[in-house]
DNA sequence: TAGATTATGTTTAACGTTAAACTTACCTAT
DNA sequence: ATAGGTAAGTTTAACGTTAAACATAATCTA
């Protein structure tokens, strides 16, 4: 007789062999004879043992067969944003394929003396869209683990991009060449908990990647068309329709003859739009607006027109990356850029 | 000099004291002087140590501060189902309160023999509207951790269920009380992977809990007004809305008669009411069409009327259920019910 | 038929942690 | 002054597994 818990020991205790064997039946069946093998297993069922523990597996081989998820903000909200949902059907993709669990580590508080904040039990991590000041992300990234950083530049890892900066170069040329001079940039935070005003002639943060470049994209085009940088305004608001509402409504408050909006999520831009139907003032006859993300329709509200915005997948954004992670030959740094495109719809117009 | 891996020990010898008081600094700060403990955690820092490993404390303690979820499909899927994804962000608000992370495990290949099917590092699970018959569901029951089952009948477990059946027979007799008598119902699987049609009289299942209570309710509610069993037929069909779409094509060729389908989720709703436009049949004048739900009206066609459906706060489901699983005080089982309440809306009329 | 190989199983030693029991020194109350 | 208590740290023994080295018998090769 021995303990009450089954093990890889009790079950060779009662098997009469060593455990050694009881643990190669379940994981390298060549080192047992085929018939010692169907004994050990079909005691292990009649026994009601669901196979070695875990834990101590994981222990003993340094592997856990899971990757961890960390956002850039709370994981309730993740599952309320189209795109974070998607990028977690693409990493869900890859994963079934492999068997691989994901892990979704909850951001804690934010104190880097706290050792006990990222414990999670992975091979790797998945960083989705970061602050690089964020001590989560700092600790992340110093841990050590295989690592795949997507919207942010990390020189050291593999990371997912987009080509934010030129494709919103893209975008502001299809503004200006419109006739628009006189324009209002909408974005969300370029810092954490940021929610400033400033006019785009102003220094450039580096702590949130997606912003900073496509503020590099639009400064560019901005100051090729030879329109002065500090003529044009842009606000910080939180990622959402009533933050891209209150940001349209402050900008034409400081900046009556703006004529576009320039956003940089569809969020945004369908809470401006809504604003300037509020206000009386018809997109995009008045004023054009421009998004990013290209949401699915569903979400449009009807009676906007369509917007003209931006499209990246980020399903296959979400593939890419965990593919990249999951991939064991190939670890060198590098960048992998998924393509977004201009998709021009009925929300812009001539001035 | 030691090895080249930091662990408690190395720290301690590196510092000339105990290991034991290493993990106390880290995990149990009332055991050590506050002046030993700043020292050591200045050191570990230093050293680019990120705490104790969780693997071995997991060993160790038997906890790891994580909860699975187990899909009864693919994990792929329930990203793109604004149900099931409701369902997540309520799971997540409560693990995001607690620190607890939230492992997803991917449907392995449903062997029963293969014992590492389900080998996550969790200290306890979520079902989330199983198949009862499954063997991962099985496994996942027979595991003996803590479980918590969602839309699912398990009488040894705690089980967040919905009021399927009254207020399914809520709907039917809302339905029959507008004077329709030729009536299909249109249903996702009763059991996994099954596609069949038949009548109301049939035998019921009880692999899939939802749409069988479902069933039970539409049954009184039909019986109760004296119309034949037999005459009302069942069409079994993938949940999305090509499937609904293509059920409601087979039963009008069945019975050209049928004036309402009652569905069992919106989405096979939305299909069969874009068949009947596409069929020229006008909803709800033709035809009246049910749905379940309550799907955000952003995910409307606005060419489709508004669905008469039945409301149900996924949300709540996720959040009540992992808070019944976090709850360390009460582990007893019972049945926690998450009241569903119909919505008339415009996709049903008089006969 | 000797020698090498293969098949099968065993022994041993970690993996890195925490809980419990133990030691020593210091403080407090009678 | 002495018993009793607390504070701070140490020693020891698991937790359940797998990898590596080893032992033995069975099978092949030349």
């Amino acid at each position: 007789m021995h303990r009450n818990k089954t093990t890889l020991k009790s079950i060779a205790a009662d098997l009469g062999i060593t455990h050694t064997s009881v643990s190669n039946a379940f994981n390298n069946p060549a080192k047992v004879s085929s018939k010692l093998q169907k004994k050990i297993l079909d005691y292990a069922k009649s026994i009601n043992y669901h196979g070695p523990n875990p834990a101590a597996r994981s222990l003993r081989t340094g592997l856990c067969g899971a990757i961890g998820i960390i956002y850039n903000d709370q994981l309730s909200y993740a599952f309320s944003d189209p795109h974070d949902i998607a990028f977690l059907r693409g990493v869900a993709m890859v994963c079934e394929e492999r068997g691989t669990n994901i892990v979704l580590i909850p951001l804690k508080n934010n104190d880097l003396n706290n050792f006990e904040s990222l414990d999670a039990m992975v091979d790797g991590y998945i960083l989705n869209a970061p602050y690089k000041n964020n001590p989560t992300t700092q600790r992340a990234l110093a841990k050590g683990l295989p690592t795949v950083v997507v919207d942010f530049d990390a020189p050291l890892h593999i990371s997912v991009l987009t080509n934010d900066a030129s494709i919103m170069r893209k975008m502001t040329n299809h503004v200006t060449s419109l006739g628009h001079r006189k324009i209002g940039i909408i974005t969300f935070p370029l810092t954490e908990g940021s929610h400033d005003l400033f006019t785009l002639d102003r220094k450039l943060e580096t702590d949130n990647y997606v912003p900073n470049q496509r503020m590099i994209g639009c400064r560019e085009a901005i100051a090729d068309k030879g329109i002065k940088l500090n003529s044009i305004l842009v606000r910080e608001t939180t990622n959402n329709r009533e933050g891209g509402a209150e940001a349209a409504r402050h900008l034409l408050e400081l900046q009556p003859d703006i004529t576009a909006f320039i956003c940089f999520s569809d969020r945004l831009a369908y809470g401006a739009m809504e604003e300037c139907q509020r206000l009386g003032l018809d997109v995009p006859r008045r004023i054009s607006v421009t998004g990013f993300d290209d949401l699915s329709p569903h979400d449009l509200n009807s009676t906007l027109p369509a917007l003209t915005t931006i499209r990246q997948d980020a399903c296959l954004k979400g593939r890419t990356a965990a593919e990249a992670l999951l991939n064991k030959d190939d670890k060198q740094p590098k960048k992998i850029n998924i393509k977004a495109t201009l998709i021009e719809r009925d929300s812009t117009a001539k001035r």
